[in-house]
DNA sequence: CACTAATGTGACTCAAGGGTCACGTAGAAG
DNA sequence: CTTCTACGTGACCCTTGAGTCACATTAGTG
């Protein structure tokens, strides 16, 4: 019912948690948060809403939890372009593809949209801070692109923002299922997006492959 | 209450109307279609609630309403953009510079972000033909641009998806009571997004001039 | 096999919010 | 001054959805 098998009692509870986090999010990402049921949330894994109270505190909790676990992976892919890209935009180009890829490998979303007040109380400010304190790295890394040459100049504010959008808006329009892998789609449009602060754009971008092998 | 003064009494109605459709606009893009509640626009009208049942029929009605609002004003910028522009990126630009600025305007709100299942009934459906055709116009530039030399080759949909992503996510951020005015936004965003599907990008791109004049 | 802890369920409570209604009031018209 | 109509209101109804609880069931453990 949760899901296929095997380890020990204790760690199960990990696991069914992370599947809980996984469905809600492509629920918060269809519906919003506000328009989610805990019980589409429920039905969806084939267990009831009750069932959830097991490993959620409340649904705020739930929401809380999807957001840290998008920030965390944008964080990761963010250190991890930093560590590998040689320019910033480089670092910039790597950090933002590897985040689109994982957030689809690990939340089976691309990316999470949520409404200014979709969490209450203290928590949500911690969240707001991690959030901000990501962004605040992006525009460094704007800064510093400027800096060595590889980064347009331009207000790193709107161009985080502009870059942002682009990549949360994949939220919206890309479907699992469709003919594009979650790999490809995300090199096409952190390409595109990064070509705006491109001081030496190439002309051509890549092509779009089609998906090949199922999964 | 409602707004100044003046003109014969059947021709309030729509202005009423019009102030209901603001207010919703606002609190829509702030806390989604679904977090909003009917007394938060009475409220932010300083009006009781069953008032609002005078110029609307219900929720969904006012959620189709500003929906519909927003697309026109999309289609009449971009055809706009169309008429004025030289080539098809320049038509590009002028049709979501156009667009953003109108918004501002006429709904004091950005941009629309609504959540998938925002609204029910088959005027839904309508409404989503209507995104569509205004998706598929753009598609069209893009490839009228490819052809006339003035895009970058990529997919036309995900050239699409990345503008209307960088555009619509500044619903997002940009507050009107900050220090930039919507056409220095509108500026900005849109000639750094753009600047990802243009063949002979300039180099620099524009400062941000601070809000000189309040209002 | 008996015992216990963990897990899941259906039935419940309760608050919030969409929508309605009977009424009060103000302003135009005679 | 009276009347009619449009407008707005407070009080209300009713559904939906968050959260709880007593109970059944399952799975480890001696």
């Amino acid at each position: 019912m949760w899901n296929d098998a095997i380890p020990d009692r204790s760690a199960q509870q990990a696991l069914k948690r992370k599947a809980i986090l996984r469905a809600a999010a492509a629920i918060f990402s269809r519906q919003g948060s506000h328009g989610a049921t805990l019980e589409n949330v429920a039905d969806s894994l084939g267990v009831s809403k009750a069932a959830l109270y097991r490993y959620v505190l409340n649904k705020n909790d739930l929401i809380l939890a999807c957001q840290e676990e998008a920030l965390e992976i944008a964080d990761r892919a963010l250190t991890e372009g930093e560590a590998q890209g040689e320019t910033a935009l480089e670092k910039i180009r790597i950090g933002l593809r590897l985040y689109l890829v994982a957030m689809m490998a690990e939340l089976g979303v691309p990316a999470l949209i949520l409404e200014d007040n979709a969490l209450h109380g203290e928590e949500a400010a911690r969240t707001q801070a991690k959030r901000d304190s990501y962004e605040t790295r992006m525009r460094r890394l704007v800064a510093e692109g400027q800096a060595d040459g590889s980064i347009v100049p331009a207000e790193p504010k709107v161009a985080v923002f502009m870059l942002l959008g682009a990549i949360h808006w994949v939220a919206k329009w890309y479907r699992p299922d469709g003919a594009w892998t979650p790999e490809t789609v995300a090199d096409a449009i952190v390409d595109l997006a990064t070509r705006a602060l491109d001081t030496s754009p190439v002309p051509a971008l890549a092509e779009m492959p089609e998906r090949t092998q199922q999964h």
